[in-house]
DNA sequence: ATTTATGCAAATCCTTTGCAAATCT
DNA sequence: AGATTTGCAAAGGATTTGCATAAAT
């Protein structure tokens, strides 16, 4: 038998921003300045961040736009809410990653250095639908994170690289 | 196709006490009178609990035994790390459940009453064994929860009872 | 007699809140 | 103008730490 967990890619019609933006209208919030550049920074690059990853990137961008702690937090509650972005909890801090225009996935968590993998199994989908009709439960979603030791770790007694958070 | 995610029991040979102490002496560690009551409390009864619910409950046991804050937290690691409790963190706090003698397990989550239900599947363990050669990764263990409606909370707009934490 | 553990108070970490001033629509 | 947002400072909740005292080996 053979799976296999490779992602795809996902088509979207609008650009972060923009969905970011129908969002705030359609819940009658405004489009400020500090929701444009943390949309925009969010969705520069693909990776996992926490609020202070983010708190110090958009301090190191600094083209003149500062925001503050409290908004970050905000904005990237807002951005879960939009479904622009999915967070989890990794060892007591919110880790957040795209969510949309990427197809769905979970993750293989390096306990070294904190690498994370994402992988994506119809089989999961399978075990849920079946859940539902056990327990008669409404599935909404779901978190799964297998821990281990990704291929570097296991060969180096040194991670290749510490990372700070992932 | 029609699978069962029902849990069976474990046999083991020692009481979660004795094994505790056990994992104690192995580690240099001293069989102290808080350890002792707490071991004990934590596994009387089988549920999902916090640190908060653990030092209300020991202070109503109240046998003239009271262990602090921090002792009751740097317990709980140790009954994690010696296996005889397992951790999750659910919205921002550190949830235990028993491990030691008790079967392999998921959860569905009911997020509006905050009810856990346990399951066993066998295919997640298909899962991790493909993902352990597709990725060369050594799984060491996994978290998976479902989130969604309970029955009870699907019928009743009202959940059954509120749950304060589990 | 040593050495580890406990309890207290205070500290930390991450996140949230109250509120006046600034910014959208 | 009128309502929502922001930023600041401070509050909060969960968990951890430094250190003198108590308890275990």
């Amino acid at each position: 038998m053979s799976q296999d967990f490779s992602l795809g890619t996902v088509n979207v019609a609008l650009s972060p921003r923009e969905r970011f933006e129908e969002f705030l209208q359609s819940k009658g919030k405004r489009i400020t300045q500090q929701r444009l550049v943390i949309v925009d920074e969010v969705f520069r690059r693909h990776d996992h961040f926490d609020a202070e990853d983010l708190i110090l990137h958009l301090s190191k961008v600094a083209e003149g736009q500062r925001v503050s702690r409290p908004t970050v937090y905000r904005t990237l509650s807002e951005l879960v809410d939009s479904g622009l972005l999915r967070s989890m909890n990794l060892s007591g801090r919110t880790v957040y990653e795209h969510d949309y225009g990427y197809p769905q996935h979970d993750h293989l968590h390096c306990e070294k250095c904190n690498k994370l993998i994402e992988f994506h199994s119809d089989e999961l989908a399978a075990i849920g639908e079946a859940l539902e009709r056990q327990y008669q439960f409404r599935v909404t979603g779901h978190r799964l994170i297998f821990t281990g030791l990704c291929s570097d770790c296991r060969v180096h007694k040194r991670p290749a690289r510490k990372l700070d958070l992932v």
